[in-house]
DNA sequence: GTTGCCGGGGA
DNA sequence: TCCCCGGCAAC
């Protein structure tokens, strides 16, 4: 049992993949550096890299080989405009920090922080790329090969995989940056048209975060759950009659679509316990309005001015702002009935998402709880691909069993060598469901959902016909069950003596 | 009744 | 993915 620990603790590692981060190189080069592990003093950081004249850095490889040897990966470079920017939850806040090295070993990134003065280690699923550090322009003389100009995928910091779309992922990268800026600041009152601005900026936010999930479906690679917690989402318009009725579960809807695609993206919920954490809201209680924020500030703001008037200074009018809001305690647990409860009221922000999205997976993926038409149409496309995947779960039928023990019977090699050989002709038959399949990864969402989706089954006609060869039931007796076929001890087709 | 194995589910 | 088992069809 413990080799399957460790099996699957390491399909859950994110050893090797690889993430483009963003240096100080405006032109996309990104240069993977190495320096010795375990620093924590940034001026030895920088000084053991070496500075090329297009502004990045290039270990010695004197320090190439230290890091190798420590385990160390360095995903900043020069100091200090080579750091990568990222957001980490620090005692409940969302910082800033600066990556300074990276243990794929441990999934361990050592950030600092500035504004805290210190430097930590955080797991890599916890750290997220927050900006881009200011471009520079290319060098004349700068790295040579055109093909070097491309965005390309070389800075090893390894967080969860992300689809290396160049565009996509600039598009993210200013986003985050955008988003970062409006997590720093205060309760906004953003106008309408500011907040659709800002809603395009959130949501391919939101989608980098999937698709770092999607990368591999199966890591933990959960996009830093803290960061709903701290990063304020942008308030609804004022007054906005979308919001009247549902005006408690519109954040919630705003909170659970951030999150409700998760589920389905992850094959372990586990991760997300950590967003069951109560957080109290504040809502208006304007008639027609509903409107919920996060700070007291800013739903006395926007009581004020959004329905009492900005004018009214009087005490009077000050002591009435406290009777047009409520607090409210909204449990942060991304319930999917919850956002699929909402979505015709609240569609606005899915549509836009939709438009962000630059991915069709991650479009299915939050489509179903948001857009049920679409949804549908959009799971009748999937729903083969991922159903007769599930279906071709004893794959292992096609494959001959290691664990052959040494029998007595002198013709058990000789038939095990046929069983071997003749596999390619027996495939078609045991995983006749994979003709249907598409090599894609099948997603627990949709597992969920095309359970009832699925197609008819193949007729059971396809049943294995009883074959004339004996089985190992029959070769070995039920008393010698040990030594059969992994496939007869699983009550499979037998692998051994094949028909 | 015995045997082969499909489909489903637990770990 | 491994492993087990209920249940069904062929024998």
């Amino acid at each position: 049992m413990a080799s399957v620990l460790s099996r699957r603790l390491g399909k859950r590692s994110l050893l090797g993949t690889r993430v483009s981060a963003p240096s100080a190189l405006a032109d996309g080069v990104l240069v993977a550096t190495q320096i010795p592990g375990l620093q924590t003093d940034l001026g030895r950081v920088s000084a053991h890299t070496v500075p090329r004249e297009d502004g990045s850095c290039m270990p010695s490889a004197e320090e190439s080989s230290q890091a190798a040897r420590s385990g160390w990966r360095v995903t900043a470079t020069n100091l200090p405009s080579c750091h990568f920017q990222v957001l980490v939850t620090y005692n409940g806040q969302e910082c800033a920090g600066l990556v300074e090295q990276h243990n794929p070993l441990s999934d361990k990134v050592k950030v600092l922080l500035p504004e805290q003065g210190l430097q930590a280690c955080w797991r890599a699923q916890d750290v997220r790329l927050a900006a881009l550090q200011p471009p520079i322009l290319p060098a004349a003389g700068g790295p040579g090969p055109a093909e070097t100009l491309q965005r390309s995928v070389s800075s090893n910091i390894d967080v969860p995989k992300r689809k290396a779309d160049a565009t996509v992922e600039m598009d993210e990268m200013v986003a985050a940056m955008v988003l970062t800026s409006l997590s720093c600041s205060p309760v906004v009152q953003s106008p309408p048209a500011g907040e659709s601005a800002s809603r395009a900026a959130c949501d391919p936010w939101k989608e980098s975060g999937d698709v770092s999930d999607s990368g591999s479906s199966t890591t933990s690679g959960h996009w830093s759950g803290g960061s709903d917690i701290s990063t304020p989402s942008p308030p609804h318009p004022a007054g906005s009659p979308k919001y009247s009725s549902e005006a408690l579960s519109s954040p919630q809807a705003d909170d659970g679509f951030e999150t409700d695609s998760d589920p389905f993206l992850l094959d372990e919920p586990a991760p997300r316990k950590r967003k069951n954490s109560v957080k109290v809201m504040y809502k208006c209680l304007w008639p027609s309005c509903g409107k919920v924020l996060r700070s007291i500030v800013g739903i006395k703001r926007h009581v004020k001015t959004q329905h009492l008037g900005d004018s009214a200074d009087s005490d009077q009018r000050k002591r009435e702002e406290d009777f047009y809001y409520t607090e409210v305690q909204v449990k942060e647990e991304p319930a999917p009935e919850a956002a699929a409860a909402t979505s015709p009221t609240s569609a606005s922000a899915p549509i836009i998402i939709q438009q962000a999205l630059a991915k069709p997976e991650a479009l299915l993926v939050e489509q179903p709880a948001l857009e049920p038409a679409l949804a549908s149409s959009a799971l009748s496309q999937s729903a083969p691909s991922s159903f007769w995947h599930i279906q071709a779960d004893h794959a292992y039928q096609a494959l001959p069993s290691i664990q052959i023990p040494v029998s007595p019977h002198i013709f058990t090699s000789i038939s095990w060598a046929t069983a071997t050989s003749t596999l390619p002709s027996l495939s078609p038959v045991r995983s006749r469901s994979l003709s249907f399949s598409e090599p894609q990864p099948p997603t627990p969402m949709l597992k969920s959902h095309l359970i009832v989706a699925s197609p008819p089954r193949v007729s059971i006609g396809t049943r294995k016909v009883r074959g004339e060869a004996k089985k190992c039931r029959k070769v070995y007796g039920i008393e010698h069950r040990d030594q059969w076929c992994t496939a007869c001890r699983w009550k499979k087709a037998c692998q051994r003596f094949l028909d």
